[in-house]
DNA sequence: GGTGTGATTGTTGGT
DNA sequence: ACCAACAATCACACC
């Protein structure tokens, strides 16, 4: 809920929004000409499908959400999304494999649990077009909620060693630069 | 007031 | 098999 924006404000001073040279938050894009190549897939999202469960997070995601993080803080008056995105994205292609691991491992998790939703939706369309989605909709809901498979957190207890020694080796290669 | 947009890459779904 | 759309984010610009 957003709702708190009463203390957010941030100062609509513009210093606030012009902190480094990154300010290209001010210039949109051209008004005239079509928008992206995809121009503008928000034309898409208007099928604003209720159940529908939101893509799960690639592992560059991941890694962006900590990024954001760190980026923020480093440079807590970089607020244009693009910033971090070029950032992020550029120390993504830098970092190895090994580092990106578990990221990777995460967003794997994610996707689990996107598969699993995806698994109820689809249920829930074909179900759906039934006439008794009313009553279907209120069980799987109760349902989905309470069929939660903690199978996930499988290793919270903290397993330390699960180091995989990476690079230990002088092929250190990775990925090949550019 | 509200919503779209900008930038990143990865992933998935659809054709 | 390929392509296109979408996933988060945040403040602003446009309508």
């Amino acid at each position: 809920m957003k709702t708190a924006k009463g203390k957010d404000k941030v100062k609509t001073t513009k210093e606030a929004l012009k902190p480094v040279d990154d300010r290209k938050v001010g210039k949109r894009k051209a008004p005239a000409e079509k928008p992206t190549k995809r121009e503008t897939r928000k034309e898409k999202k208007a099928k604003k499908d209720p159940n529908k469960p939101k893509r799960a997070p690639s592992a560059f995601f991941v890694f962006l959400e900590d990024f954001r993080v760190t980026f923020k803080k480093e440079n807590p008056n970089v607020k244009a999304v693009s910033a971090v995105g070029k950032a992020g994205g550029q120390k993504w292609k830098s970092m190895s494999q090994a580092e990106k691991a578990p990221y990777e491992e995460k967003a794997a998790k994610r996707k689990a649990e996107y598969e699993k939703q995806m698994d109820a939706y689809n249920k829930n369309l074909e179900e759906g077009s039934d006439e008794s989605e009313k009553s279907r909709s209120e069980i799987n809901d109760e349902d989905e909620a309470s069929g939660e498979e903690e199978l996930l957190e499988k290793e919270a207890a903290g397993d330390d060693e699960e180091e995989e020694e990476e690079e230990d080796d002088d092929d250190d290669d990775d990925e090949e630069e550019d």
